[in-house]
DNA sequence: GTTCCGCATGAATCGATAG
DNA sequence: ACTATCGATTCATGCGGAA
């Protein structure tokens, strides 16, 4: 297992893994190549292969998890001759066949979704982030992801834009004044099933790279320092990153060479910004 | 058909609506109730057996439906055994094998969700909002659902660079003009599929009633005035309040007689506001 | 050092045109 | 007829350079 810890494997994950001995991970975060898409990096897969193509992987990621552990899966579908796919649907039946509990689905709601205009649908802001376990009891750490109310507050009418002003008239203000009074007396208060991000905008050389925020929230939350974060499409490393800056071991995987290189390097960047924040006397929370 | 147009309807919706013409309804929006939910109010469907209580409602709103027609459904899954349970992925599923393009899947994300704190999970601030069609071709009014673009654009189009001229001149060789023009005049945007809404602060005697504006906006999207929407589940009203308030004909069906009345009593009140309105000399959209 | 401003770009989708 | 490719459309964010 030792050879494993704190490496990116270039590798068909589900062939990867299979070597991994049982229950030796404590968290999965990954979010597959999607459907159809990236025809010219990952072969793509077709929709109605999607589910029979996954099964493997999953499989394995059902062995190689500890039964505390989670399986976080950032997927969404794709329209399909001016329809949704159903492959995630169909994928969520098949897993639960397979094993798996399906506890939770969280939403990622994209602050800044691609732009587009059509006359039939409107731009797609959002993802599913798809919470598996293997045990009805499975480890959590709420605390960790705890909001500061303060900045909470300060953020939320930071950003407050007149679409949110105007889009606020139309609610009940008696109500959520209220709200407001209860809130201010907390410090930190637990964090919903939504989590509302930014994509990232930075090019990172990747077509499909999530930002490092989310799958930081989902390791914070599901596992503690020096536990095993595996990542089986690992891509530029955004998650390989993120288990790195928090004190967690990483596993990352990913069957494209250039690929396990970007994650590679991306992990040397982030240790040199490390370095230099201590330089300068900062702690890495505070850098980032 | 005459007869049932802005009525409210006490009987079970599936024999209510056998006896109503084909395609005679422009939009269906509706909260059924969830399984296992309201048990002393609706009998409680169990989650096992959710699909096939539904499946001859949805197969009647098929009939009915217009081509052109849309059909919204308001749903979520309830936690049964730590786990969520899976009947409205195998409704999506069923659905689509009796008939149905499953078009899109907006998310109506709580704004201020139910409050609560559990050692496995956190508080559920989403739901999903099914769009359903008879045909890929449906009628959809983007227009009457934009909303303020953001703060942003005051400095981003204050002075239009060079770039910005570049840019367009590379993919539109004709226009650019009138581009420019559409820009700087522009002040709304089209939404995405993410509505977020306060949920219902007021006290509806309802056990789960939907904010009016979720209705409402559906409502806008897919319908023209003097149009018809049914809402199969009209428990307190909600959708019946919101077509008439918008100048679209609205039929209510609910198995309870006391929802039916509560209803009644709903759209009094807001004919009774909008008449106050107009003695005030407002008109019914400044008021709300 | 701080704020401001310009700019590239991001898991997209549809309809028309071409093969 | 059916698939493949291409252009047009569009919004908000973080970054880097400048004031």
């Amino acid at each position: 297992m030792q050879e494993y810890i704190n490496k990116i494997i270039c590798g068909n994950c589900a062939e990867v893994m299979a070597k991994m001995p049982d229950n030796c991970v404590d968290l999965v975060v990954t979010s597959p190549p999607y459907a159809d898409n990236r025809k010219n990096t990952y072969g793509g897969v077709s929709p109605d292969r999607y589910v029979e193509w996954f099964l493997p992987v999953s499989g394995e990621i059902l062995r190689i998890l500890k039964n505390t552990g989670t399986f976080i899966l950032n997927i969404k579908e794709k329209v399909v001759g001016g329809e949704r796919s159903c492959y995630v649907l169909e994928l969520i039946l098949e897993m639960r066949k397979q094993g798996w509990l399906w506890t939770e689905e969280f939403i990622w709601h994209k602050k800044n979704c691609f732009p587009g205009k059509w006359s039939n649908r409107f731009r797609d802001s959002w993802e599913r982030c798809l919470q598996f376990n293997k045990n009805k009891s499975f480890a959590m750490y709420q605390d960790a992801v705890k909001v500061p109310i303060g900045s909470w507050a300060k953020s939320r009418l930071k950003n407050l834009s007149d679409t949110d002003l105007i889009r606020d008239e139309t609610k009940n203000n008696s109500g959520f004044g209220k709200k407001v009074a209860n809130w201010l007396n907390k410090e930190t208060v637990y964090p919903t099933n939504v989590l509302y991000l930014p994509t990232e905008c930075s090019n990172k050389n990747h077509s499909a790279a999530f930002p490092e925020e989310l799958p930081s929230w989902f390791i914070k939350l599901f596992t503690r320092e020096n536990e095993t974060v595996l990542d089986p499409f690992v891509g530029s490393g955004t998650s390989a990153v993120a288990a790195k800056k928090l004190g967690r071991n990483y596993i990352g995987v990913d069957i494209i060479r250039e690929y396990c290189d970007l994650s590679e390097s991306n992990l040397k960047k982030s240790e040199h910004e490390r370095e230099q924040c201590h330089q300068y006397g900062l702690t890495t929370q505070e850098a980032n």
